[in-house]
DNA sequence: TCAGTTGCTTCGACTGTCTAAGTATACCAT
DNA sequence: ATGGTATACTTAGACAGTCGAAGCAACTGA
């Protein structure tokens, strides 16, 4: 049970964890909204785009972004018709598909303004040495705490390529 | 694509940025089916459980929420519905509306299991007091970092009280 | 070969969300 | 007061994302 909180710090850490994620969120809609593409479709492209041969089949998909099967199929339906991936079979299993990267989805993600990120990141290097290990730690630590329950926490943000594709 | 994001400390922020991102999305969903409301219900009940008297204007749930006041009405024609809010013109300004927080809006509230919540205020705590320091100031850092437009973060992410074990 | 499994799509439904337009109320300046 | 403008909400109509269930197609193993 938990009484209150009023313990002050607590509060402070909730509060600061909260502005996190609004600004996250607020970021990936101004994201998208430049883009001309919503939220998932472009989630849709930075995955591909992650991956070796900018390819995935419609299960990876599904699996990495936490969705269905069939929404997986509905936003690739659209992003097909934008010219930004296109289907192909796979030649070793025919059920497969592979969900490729067009040069014109490239070309979009490409162009996206990466203002969150690219503040993150700018901001995060301009600190000296020791307050960035802090910072990661602190951050690791946030993580490891909320994620106890053993989330599979994929690491797909937009970073640049240690996004290793495993399975 | 985009220039070099090498630097594997960088990187291993935004990755734990990213998991703390998820951890939440999925805690979202999964209280939200515990109750049997949707997350986005759930935020209306949350933010007037915290507000005094229960109760708040369509227009500051809209803003608190980031939402539009179409949105709202919506969302509180549902909850009013399901018996968990109620609507009350205002005595004072007979434009305005008191949603307000019924016994069952708020029992259904208290049901939440709030496991995530619960889980990073526990493990918070355990924390030497040092540690708690240096967590609040990474992470307000981060905020700031992420936040430099100035979004306007209310502290809610709280719900009060029990969390009956987990779902 | 054929029964079971796996991969994907189709279908129908529901929620969250928006914008634009409408209604009612309040406030202010003449 | 009277009219004009601003504010608070609702309605209407639209669209995206999402799901589960049902379906088809292709692989796999005995």
């Amino acid at each position: 049970m938990t009484q209150e909180i009023p313990d002050p710090r607590t509060d402070a850490a909730l509060i600061a964890l909260r502005r996190i994620l609004r600004a996250t969120e607020h970021y990936e809609r101004d994201l998208a909204q430049a883009v001309r593409l919503t939220p998932a479709k472009l989630r849709v492209l930075q995955i591909l785009s992650l991956r070796d041969g900018h390819h995935a089949t419609p299960t990876q998909l599904a699996s990495q972004m936490g969705v269905s099967q069939a929404t997986v199929t509905a936003l690739v339906d659209q992003l097909d018709k934008l010219g930004m991936t296109l289907r192909q079979r796979s030649v070793t299993d025919r059920r497969q598909l592979h969900v490729i990267l067009t040069d014109a989805g490239a070309e979009a993600l490409r162009s996206a303004p990466d203002a969150l990120q690219q503040q993150f990141v700018t901001g995060f290097r301009a600190l000296h040495d020791w307050e960035q290990a802090m910072l990661v730690a602190s951050l690791e630590r946030v993580a490891a705490m909320l994620n106890a329950q053993g989330i599979d926490a994929s690491p797909v943000l937009t970073l640049g390529d240690i996004g290793r594709g495993h399975s």
